[in-house]
DNA sequence: GTAACTGGATACTTCAAGTATCCAGCCGCA
DNA sequence: TGCGGCTGGATACTTGAAGTATCCAGTTAC
């Protein structure tokens, strides 16, 4: 098919479907002329794809353009759901340090914090890891805000979030085919952990407004 | 204190402090004269918030914006946290539709498989909550990818999510004075979610490898 | 008294994410 | 064979967010 259908069949204007070639997140057509290229329904489930991550997931072009990097390499090499959760962005962008002395001190002791944590719990993490960074970095600004995690609550949370690792790795299971799975993984990974925070939201707005009725049998709902 | 104080207490740069109180971010300090005015404490604490939600939490400045306001409104009403809880961007955008038809009822059926959800879980939710908004067009579109949940899964994670939220609830109570309670709810809900996000990650990367190292005895770490 | 600093307004810069324009080449149809 | 309308590709332009920088008149500490 031409780019005209192309953008027809994803509703994706042509101009931005040029852009995405452009950037390397679409592979290019087929070239059958000088001006003519001969696109497949490959590039239709690429493309809503991409649409899915920028949308849904909230992913920049750049964080899109790593990701789907990573997918087309699953074929070949087995390390590809990590490369997948490497390519997405941290949530938490490490900042570097501000005060030269007393925030290595705090720098460290969130460090010490995070170590001890993947230890009870037996996680491996490389101390590279941008996760194990960023999560630090968090530790060390909610320590400054005074607002740091309380003995056992850390742990608790992270028990949760084992649970639904454990999801998430059930419904990735059972795909055969590299590139599927790598795709699936892709879903999973970026647009279902929004899907999770806004249940999370519902279930705490729920919870307030039953704490707000019984506490004073004011029924208002949240504004 | 002078700006170039609170500049320096903060590491805010004195530009990025007047861009602040420019868009509204941060109260005005006491003018003393025409060209003098006088900061204190209160700002120092505002400025590290700001700081915190948007480089930590990723809000945008009018975000953030939003969501001061509300914790500036908590002082009188009740429902600060949930005017909070609304306030704090929500990760899916609903898109407007597309194709006129098909999209409809697709459309319809997502916002049913949200309402059965809420129905069995017993949560409360008006339908014009943005949360449900985007629950239903995130569910869209996984459909739309193949990758819908199967049966019972969306309610296993929702089940989780309630956990989370618990915690997160217990994290807030117990401080009395309304306006210290909507700052901590700020922080619990807009920053804590990047956190479970990077343990969730964690945890992802922790089955993997386990599952890799129990299949085939390769303990190549991702990437 | 004057150099350095301040608050406030306005202009400028940078980056991301598209859009729009232009141009030559090609396709189908008369 | 001619020709209007598409096509791919390159380049230029637009928009909005998030700061930065400059300017200016008032103030203050030495």
């Amino acid at each position: 098919m031409k780019i005209s259908e192309l953008s027809r069949r994803t509703g994706v204007p042509v101009a931005s479907i040029k852009y995405f070639l452009r950037q390397g997140l679409l592979p290019a057509g087929r070239a059958t002329a000088a001006t003519l290229a001969e696109y497949g329904d490959e590039h239709v489930q690429r493309l809503r794809l991409i649409k899915a991550l920028t949308t849904l997931g909230g992913l920049s072009i750049a964080a899109t353009r790593d990701v789907l990097g990573a997918v087309d390499q699953a074929d070949s090499s087995e390390g590809a759901l990590g490369a997948i959760s490497y390519a997405l962005p941290v949530p938490v962008a490490a900042q570097g340090a501000a005060g030269p002395e007393e925030e290595a001190e705090a720098d460290e002791s969130a460090a010490a914090e995070v170590a001890e944590l993947l230890a009870t719990l037996e996680w491996q993490a490389p101390d590279t890891s941008p996760h194990v960074l960023g999560l630090t970095a968090a530790l060390k600004e909610l320590r400054r805000l005074d607002a740091r995690y309380g003995p056992g609550e850390l742990a608790a949370y992270a028990a949760l979030a084992e649970s639904v690792a454990r999801l998430d790795l059930e419904r990735a299971v059972g795909v055969e085919d590299p590139v599927a799975l790598a795709e699936r993984a892709v879903i999973v990974f970026a647009i279902c952990a929004p899907v999770f925070e806004l249940l999370r939201r519902l279930a705490q707005e729920n919870q307030v407004r039953r704490r707000v009725a019984g506490a004073d049998a004011d029924s208002t709902p949240p504004r």
